[in-house]
DNA sequence: CATGCCGGGAA
DNA sequence: TTCCCGGCATG
């Protein structure tokens, strides 16, 4: 027995390696890399968001109530402003009232059509910011300024920027009127049997505040609670190339745009929701992430207010958020720095659009390869020889 | 580069 | 199913 094993090593694993590898039984394949992982991705994203949204409680009904809802509110938006900026974030009536917002076009600093090369966006909690309302943008401040307001004490009431985004647009704007792509902003209650979307976050955290959290005092009672209430979705109706770039207008969380943007399928006027949540009840949220699992992909399921940081896929390039967010609506929140929001970013109506999931990080501990070694192979449990996930010295 | 292992093909 | 490996991510 033992001297059979023995004999048995005498045909080194690169011998039989040799061997197989000789035989050339791979045939072309089909799908490679990246593209599988779109394909895979995408389904698995579309999967869990029904799943998601239709526990969310009146399953249907109110869901498709909502998606017209925003479909209206989106196509009021292209009509009314057909070049609009994308900061707009009043309601549609108002939007053309805000033309004039310059909008760094496309030459700003993007690549829409190669997307990024580096596209890993991140930002950091705040490490040494001292103010707390500060959202920290270190981002391109040259290559896509959404409506982030360069104030750093106290942004103005949420109202006072509905009246003015175009306010916030006058930063320094060189370039003199260009075409803005029509990317549009809009909140969403997300309390349960509600659901109801506002053009504003004062609106939405007024909404919630007098609706469900039944207080009465006026706006400036608020203290930021409101903000995990709601979730902030984009719409970007344009060629979307430069959909993740604004994120983050008024709400709580931060998300920062680095340069390059990817350009999603042009095909199909494409709506990228952008949302943000927190709070255990979230979970009811239609959004869901493939988290890290990825093998048995279907099984990992969002967790919310479990991590503070992940990573999403977006098309091939990962989007890394990280960070803690900082409310910049309140200049008082400290319930927001416990409960980390989480910023994710889900692609709707693009049919294909998203990338590989993230792949689960490589175990610490010895596996059979390093315990046996290569020359004993035969040692190793079978998942190691067939270079799966080692099962004898699982992490 | 070595390692871990996913995704998928072949038997 | 079982066995195997390309190829990629990660360290």
């Amino acid at each position: 027995m033992e001297a059979q094993k023995g004999e048995a090593n005498s045909l080194s694993p690169e011998a039989l390696k040799g061997e197989r590898g000789a035989d050339g039984r791979r045939t072309g394949r089909p799908l490679e890399g990246p593209e599988r992982d779109h394909t895979r991705s995408v389904s698995l994203l579309e999967q869990k968001r029904n799943v998601v949204s239709s526990s969310i409680d009146v399953p249907n009904v109110r869901k498709s109530e909502e998606e017209v809802d925003m479909e209206k509110v989106t196509a009021a938006m292209v009509l009314t402003s057909l070049s609009s900026s994308p900061l707009v974030r009043s309601p549609p009536v108002k939007v053309s009232e805000c033309l004039n917002g310059s909008w760094k076009d496309r030459g700003g600093g993007f690549t829409p059509s190669s997307y990024s090369s580096s596209g890993y966006w991140s930002w950091s909690g705040p490490s040494d910011q001292s103010n707390p309302s500060t959202p920290s943008p270190p981002l391109s401040a040259d290559s896509f300024k959404p409506f982030r307001m360069p104030s750093i004490n106290g942004p103005p009431p949420d109202d006072a920027i509905d009246e003015q985004d175009g306010s916030s647009l006058l930063f320094d704007e060189p370039i003199p009127r260009k075409r803005k792509n029509s990317m549009k902003v809009m909140f969403k209650c997300l309390w349960k049997n509600c659901g109801k979307v506002l053009s504003s976050a004062a609106g939405i955290q007024r909404h919630i505040r007098t609706v469900h959290l039944g207080r009465n005092c006026d706006s400036d009672c608020s203290d930021g609670e409101e903000d995990f209430y709601y979730s902030e979705i984009k719409l970007n109706t344009d060629s979307v190339a430069d959909g993740l770039s604004s994120l983050s207008p008024v709400s709580p969380s931060v998300l920062h745009a680095h340069s390059n943007t990817t350009p999603l399928s042009r095909s199909a006027p494409s709506a990228l929701y952008l949302i943000h949540t927190d709070h255990a009840y979230q979970a009811t949220s239609p959004v869901t992430i493939p988290s890290t699992g990825s093998g048995s992909a279907a099984s990992t399921s969002f967790t919310p207010s479990s991590s503070s940081n992940f990573s999403i896929s977006w098309q091939s390039p990962p989007v890394t958020f990280t960070g803690t967010a900082v409310s910049p609506t309140h200049s008082r929140t400290q319930s927001f720095v416990e409960q980390r929001p989480q910023t994710i970013a889900v692609l709707s109506s693009p049919p294909r659009a998203t990338g590989s999931l993230s792949r689960k990080s490589r175990g610490e501990g010895k596996k059979c390869r390093k315990v046996y070694g290569m020359e004993n192979r035969d040692m190793w449990c079978t998942a190691c020889r067939w270079k799966k996930a080692c099962q004898r010295f699982t992490d």
